[in-house]
RNA sequence: CGGGGAGUGGCGCAGCCUGGUAGCGCACCUGUUUUGGGUACAGGGGGUCGGAGGUUCGAAUCCUCUCUCCCCGACCA
């Protein structure tokens, strides 16, 4: 079986600008970088060598977030939040194109309300942030505790999600079978009490956006369960450039209350699975528990159908481990909150005025551009220092490209221009500086920024593809695989005959000795004959298995 | 929540065992130098050592409690 490490051919696009023949290091080929040059990267950590340690390095090198001294809870720092407000205006567009209004409803759930639907309470009974008290009083010794007198009559819940209080809503809002569908959205923060928290990952309190939509029937709201599905991978593919599977998740990974659950997964570059993004079927079990209802065109009470889906700041974190690499993060053009930074080695002399002239009309001449339909967003950043400290943090901070503009360049006409996709030259482990003239940059980035975008996707998508292990039939052969593979073993597609219940889970507890998960039943599922790889009957459909965040 | 590790200027660390009111590198500030590339030299600012309590003449160093972070596990987006 081969190692992950020997499985990847750096498969690049040719560059169409370009004579540098530059490609960034990767996880996998590090060992081979470092005995042909000596790169001096960015990081300290590098992937290859802990994963775990590389990503916490990239928030803080990045300049994406940091703690907050609250458990759990971090602070989004402007480039981290500049990137989370680009997918959001990219995605809020998507979910208004498909019809829905955005809404707000109270962060505040009573405890009743949030109580109607059995599944769900269960589901989130254990990691609720509870309001209890209205008023601090001084204890006496200089401090503050809650008023014993002010006491909240019904505690209140911290929305971990707001399935029970928009029902409660959409309950008031649909009448007649006129009002369906009802096409709502909400962006909001929510707090779910999580055991273990990593940044962006899992954090107690995140960002996110939650769909709700009620429907007249079965058929219309899984249309629309999918409908939203394809916009998560469309979202996720084309502006993060992190290529999914989409699928099904399976009946022990439902949502609670769910009748259906479905899913997109990422690979990240450790090989493990990141559930990016959810959408749920949730029949008519809400709409029960909130009285949901419709007069349908005989004139008879009906159940509203219902859905939901959501994506969160979690995506922050599949960028970074999708397209990080040992200099930092990468982000694609699309999300990117600056496309392209243009640096003046400014010198704190007179001369620097008509330095930062020139720079100043190169930038101008980008703005006007478009690139992925957009205006091209370009900043010039005249903040004092040095010109190769300040590259160093743009490099860090992924920006898609940086320009540097040095007095000879004015002279030459000229800019030095790096691609932060492929920063190296291999050959002599420098930075893969180019010298376009000034006029030639201007025109030629729009179709760089692109060319960027598409080459990012499709290496992460070339690594996925080369991860993905198929033709594993035997529980043994699948732990042989794992226990042989190190730390990147990638994903298993396997074949199962869908266990449900009791079967089911002994299906899972096999898996969890192993530390894998099922993560979902991709919807182009390929040809299916042979045995379950769990149980030997029949196998009706493939999954996928693999270690996950 | 269980096991392990850690919290010392912005970042990374030393000091703690063998108590005596804090040190290094990077970053930062000033000056000089240098200038096609993560420059060099000199000078300088910044921390009371996560928090609370205790032992002691005296605690970053010892004891207790507590908060936060990291790794593994259970749980989960």
């Amino acid at each position: 079986m081969r190692r992950f490490a020997n499985r990847w051919p750096p498969c690049r696009r040719n560059s169409t600008n370009s004579t540098n023949r530059a490609h960034h290091p990767s996880v996998q080929t590090i060992k081979q970088e470092q005995s042909v040059s000596n790169i001096r990267h960015a990081l300290s950590v590098k992937r290859a060598d802990d994963f775990a340690q590389w990503y916490q390095e990239v928030i803080s090198a990045a300049d994406l977030a940091e703690e907050s001294g609250v458990r759990g809870c971090m602070v989004i720092k402007p480039w981290g939040y500049g990137i989370w407000e680009r997918i959001q205006r990219l995605l809020d567009q998507r979910i208004k194109d498909t019809g829905h209004d955005n809404c707000y409803f109270p962060i505040f759930i009573p405890l009743s309300n949030f109580e109607r639907e059995a599944e769900h309470v269960e589901g989130f009974a254990k990691e609720m942030a509870v309001v209890t008290h209205h008023r601090l009083i001084a204890d006496g010794e200089g401090g503050l505790i809650p008023d014993p007198e002010a006491k909240l009559e019904e505690p209140l819940v911290v929305r971990p999600t707001s399935e029970t209080i928009i029902g409660d809503a959409m309950a008031r809002w649909v009448q007649s079978w006129r009002d369906l569908p009802l096409l709502t959205n909400q962006w909001a923060n929510v707090v779910r009490w999580e055991m273990r928290t990593r940044m962006f990952l899992r954090t107690s309190e995140f960002l996110w956006q939650e769909g709700h939509t009620a429907h007249e029937n079965m058929a219309d709201a899984k249309e629309h369960t999918m409908r939203m599905l394809e916009v998560y991978r469309a979202c996720a593919e084309e502006d993060l450039a992190m290529p999914v599977i989409a699928g099904e998740k399976p009946e022990n990974e439902r949502f609670p209350g769910a009748v259906e659950t479905w899913s997109i997964e990422a690979m990240m570059q450790d090989g493990k699975a990141l559930q990016a993004g959810t959408s749920h079927y949730l029949g008519t079990n809400f709409a029960e528990a909130s009285g949901i209802r419709y007069q349908d065109r005989e004139g008879t009470q009906q159940l509203c159908h219902t859905t939901s889906w959501g994506v969160s700041t979690r995506m922050v974190g599949g960028v970074i481990m999708t397209h990080g690499d040992d200099d930092g993060l990468r982000v694609p053009p699309t999300i990117a909150p600056w496309q392209v930074v243009i640096l003046p080695m400014l010198r704190d002399k007179p001369e620097d005025d008509a330095l930062i002239e020139y720079c100043e009309k190169l930038r101008a001449s980008l703005a006007s551009a478009e690139a992925l339909g957009e205006k091209v967003r370009v900043l010039l950043d005249k903040k004092p220092g040095k010109a190769a400290a300040k590259r160093w943090d743009w490099v860090r901070k992924g920006v898609p490209v940086i320009i540097e503009v040095g007095g000879r360049d004015m002279e030459n006409g000229v800019v030095s221009l790096l691609r932060r996709d492929r920063l190296w030259n291999t050959e002599n482990g420098k930075t893969a500086f180019e010298t376009p003239s000034a006029e030639t940059a201007g025109q030629a980035i729009p179709a760089l920024l692109e060319e960027i975008q598409a080459s990012l996707f499709d290496e992460a998508r070339d690594r996925r593809d080369a991860n993905i292990t198929r033709g594993i039939d035997t529980l043994d052969a699948l732990t042989e695989f794992y226990n042989s593979n190190g730390r990147y073993p990638g994903w298993v597609e396997v074949q199962w005959a869908k266990p449900t219940g009791a079967a089911l889970d002994t299906v899972v507890e096999k898996l969890k000795e192993l530390k894998l998960t099922i993560r979902n039943v991709p919807m182009q599922t390929g040809a299916v004959d042979g045995a379950c790889i769990f149980t030997g009957e029949p196998a009706v459909e493939r999954i996928y298995v693999a270690r996950a965040y």
